[in-house]
DNA sequence: GCGACAG
DNA sequence: ATCTTGTCGC
């Protein structure tokens, strides 16, 4: 970690990107998870105190098994793009004093589906080793047609031709979520595990459960 | 040149 | 991302 480099003008990280890229794998999952986690981060606005978290979920019940956060600082600001040099490093951190590594992760934000296929789910795949999901609630780059408002309804969405993931309706009378892999995994591999942790909600189990666990971290809510 | 643009 | 009440739809 402490040789991979986080700063830097967008046409250093871009080349960063580039080279990551490379590393990059979309072979199927060779076992189905037993476990998942959820990772997200939560910022006061303004702050550059950052609150990052991991949660692990037991894939088949979905309920919380273990969890660990930390408290961090941004170094970077936000840049459309270049999203991972801003939330991996705290990320990482987090995911170091996890006492259980789930067979996969799942970030709020895209994998592939990214100009240079090195969206936040993609970087931290890379850097922490293990497969991981990109479950964004925009999108940020591709070709698509909005789904029906049916719940469950789902089109793909390409990139210059190329495959990148997919829009899906996860819940009625919401907007869809957007769901490729990051690396470690095919893309239907990052739909069909994204669609068992459905349960009711717009956001999957793991994004859900990290997203209010980060949050209680930092506004340091009981709970 | 113009518009778009994860969290 | 975060700041925020009521309100519309199922």
């Amino acid at each position: 970690m402490e040789k991979v480099q986080w700063q830097g003008n967008t046409h250093e990280l871009r080349k960063i990107q580039e080279r990551l890229r490379g590393d990059i794998s979309l072979q199927p999952l060779t076992q189905p998870p037993r476990t998942i986690g959820g990772a997200d981060i939560s910022l006061n606005r303004g702050s550059r105190v950052v609150y990052a978290g991991i949660v692990v979920l037991d894939f088949e019940t979905l309920q919380p098994i273990a969890r660990s956060g930390v408290v961090d600082e941004v170094e970077v600001p936000y840049v459309p793009g270049y999203l991972s040099f801003r939330e991996v490093p705290a990320l990482y951190r987090a995911w170091q004093a996890l006492a259980i590594k789930p067979d996969v992760v799942m970030l709020d934000g895209h994998g592939i589906m990214h100009p240079r296929m090195v969206g936040v789910a993609t970087h931290f795949g890379l850097v922490a080793e293990v497969p991981t999901i990109g479950c964004a609630k925009k999108p940020l780059a591709g070709e698509f047609i909005d789904p029906e408002f049916v719940p469950g309804d789902i089109t793909t969405v390409e990139y210059q031709k190329d495959m990148r993931g997919y829009c899906y309706r996860s819940r009625k009378n919401c907007r869809p979520i957007f769901i490729s892999p990051g690396t470690g995994m095919s893309c239907e591999d990052a739909l069909s595990i994204t669609q068992k942790c459905l349960r009711g909600y717009r956001l999957p189990e793991p994004a859900r459960l990290a997203h209010a666990y980060v949050n209680q971290l930092r506004t340091g809510q009981a709970g």
